[in-house]
DNA sequence: ATTTAGCACTTAACTGCTATGAGTGCTAAG
DNA sequence: CTTAGCACTCATAGCAGTTAAGTGCTAAAT
């Protein structure tokens, strides 16, 4: 029943947008007579009072203590961040400083992404991260061995989204680079006609290519034949988390428990990496805010995430702004919907 | 007057060394009573505490107030460091560790310094810390364009240490893969017969190669022409940062001023790149021990650092592990001298 | 001549107490 | 339905008092 005034209840929502946009403002739980004062309601801290009441009722608000001020809820800034904010657009200065943090002469796609996370963190002023598109869903594109010394190769695989891997390997028996050539070319020419991923490749080489298997083997082993058994690497680089020191100043991170909870989240690759990859599926940006009932990893926390896709839909990843809850979120919004839009632009 | 007295005199070193073993191991302050009773000097407290107004008077101990016990300076603890401390020789199981947290089959020159900044972290508990060996002054091995899609070219460098550096490079004419093939190919002609680095082939194409000149330098440009001017990646690239998670729990960082002091420190990677490149340039390691009076960047941790060197001396880094300066130094540095090792033979 | 016991002293840290102030819920009047 | 008034709650700050740790100094002991 409260949920249905709160939602229809024109007042209802002026003193929680009040009370969220105060307590973004200031950090500190807003009392009746503050949003009485500061915002132009026409009503008497009693009055606000009452609607507190029943807003704290509703699950939109609570009281750190008995004699405090209001704090919004995870499930009031949900509302406020669906219903009640209007969001800012991005202006030009942010817009040429986007542009600015992007060098796109001279650039790879480990740059671009290292790039969006810091354009993300610059503009947000809270961290920024970046999901790297799958590699092992793209087909590949060009195949290379080197001869980097003795016994030893190194394989560089790329794949049509301009991802490149490469692995150095030991050989037992020392091929030279001539003969190695014959192998890409001839592997170049199946994936040319082909247009297989590594596990096709894969099959078609164990079915095919039995006359040079010995040789093929002793190269390709630790490469193709196990690309993604690594996960540690996997994680490691398909990440690319934006410097987490901007926020240490924010005042809900005053007390050390607070700031090595943070800290120890950003760095738990294991559940920005989760979070990133729910988001990477999504068709929209979708906004987690942490709180002991859902999204417990991250209790305390906001993160906006957004998916972005290239032009020709072959590369599907996701970025977001990570940072306290009593987050910016007008501002930050806007931004992550450019960025994710320049990304899959520009890759 | 006193420094001598101390540097030759067995008892102050004695106590000296109770001190910063007393306070290594239990992160408080020591007091006479606790080295008379934990340490077999057979001195009486009243005797320690004549013996500690000598160390503080030469600047070795000092009192964070007047009824606590000592705390070990910067100058103490270089002094331990470099006179008093007995390292512990490396373990059996360490070893082990080491080499299990190196996939030798499976690995790329990211990968290698990526699991040294792990194995660091893992086996000392504190941060470690890899600065790559420097990719511009290699000599090149091969290179390769690929053409990803229509006059977009994938331009792939590797360098004689195994490094395989792209970049993804727009041209206003679509060449065609067979047209790049004969660039690549006679680059690589080019390369394997002068043996040469970056700049030199830059020197070559401009001379040598006027017929191609228009094309090879639509390519080209944004790769090898300007091929270091961008510090900001090389900066990210070249460093590879264990967690600075497993720091948090250090009993020193349990005020939020030197949380935010060390996370702000070992983020900022300026401060970092430039201790650690004094190390490369070391024959041997080095300790950065900070303090007000030098290496003030670090005030109050400790960095201790060791290049590392290929075995055919190509290839230069330095490796470091960072942390409290209440660290445990006799550890620490044999697992550091065995990495910088164990890295320079493997790559 | 050194070592040590004893003592007065200093300081941080903790304790319990009180006053203050911010903010509330409730009630009754407008 | 709104609001003024009032009693109530709780966090915070400040203050005096206590405790514990550890010191420097002096005089006695070895």
């Amino acid at each position: 029943m409260e949920d249905i005034d709160i939602i229809t209840n024109e007042r209802c929502k002026d003193v929680l947008l009040a009370i969220i946009e105060g307590y973004l403002a200031t950090a500190n739980p807003v009392g009746s007579k503050f949003v009485s004062e500061n915002y132009y309601l026409n009503l008497s801290p009693a009055s606000i009072r009452n609607i507190m009441a029943i807003l704290e009722e509703g699950g939109y608000i609570y009281q750190p203590h008995f004699s405090a001020g209001r704090v919004p809820t995870a499930k009031g800034y949900k509302f406020y961040v669906e219903s009640l904010m209007k969001t800012e657009k991005i202006s030009k200065k942010q817009r040429e400083t986007i542009k600015k943090t992007f060098h796109l002469e001279n650039r790879n796609m480990g740059d671009i992404l290292h790039q969006t996370s810091r354009a993300l963190s610059d503009l947000s002023h809270y961290t920024g991260i970046v999901l790297a598109p799958e590699t092992s869903q793209t087909n590949l594109l060009h195949i290379e061995f080197v001869r980097v010394k003795p016994n030893n190769i190194l394989v560089i695989m790329v794949f049509k989204n301009a991802i490149v891997e490469n692995r150095l390997i030991y050989v037992y028996k020392d091929i030279k680079q001539n003969e190695l050539n014959g192998y890409s070319d001839r592997l170049n020419e199946i994936i040319e006609k082909r247009d297989c991923g590594i596990d096709e490749l894969r099959n078609i080489i164990e079915s095919e290519m039995c006359d040079d298997k010995e040789n093929l083997y002793s190269i390709l082993n630790g490469t193709i034949l196990n690309f993604t058994n690594n996960p540690d690497r996997n994680l490691a680089n398909s990440l690319y988390i934006g410097p987490e020191t901007v926020l240490l100043d924010e005042p809900e991170f005053s007390n050390n428990k607070q700031i090595k909870f943070f800290i120890k989240t950003i760095n738990d690759k294991k559940i920005i990496i989760k979070l990133l990859g729910l988001a990477k599926n999504c068709e929209t940006k979708r906004i987690f805010i942490g709180s002991d009932a859902e999204w417990s990893e991250i209790t305390g926390l906001s993160l906006i995430t957004a998916p972005y896709l290239s032009e020709d839909k072959a590369l599907r990843g996701s970025i977001g702004i990570i940072g306290p809850s009593r987050m910016n979120y007008s501002q930050v919004i806007p931004i992550i919907d450019f960025i994710a839009e320049f990304l899959g632009e520009i890759i």
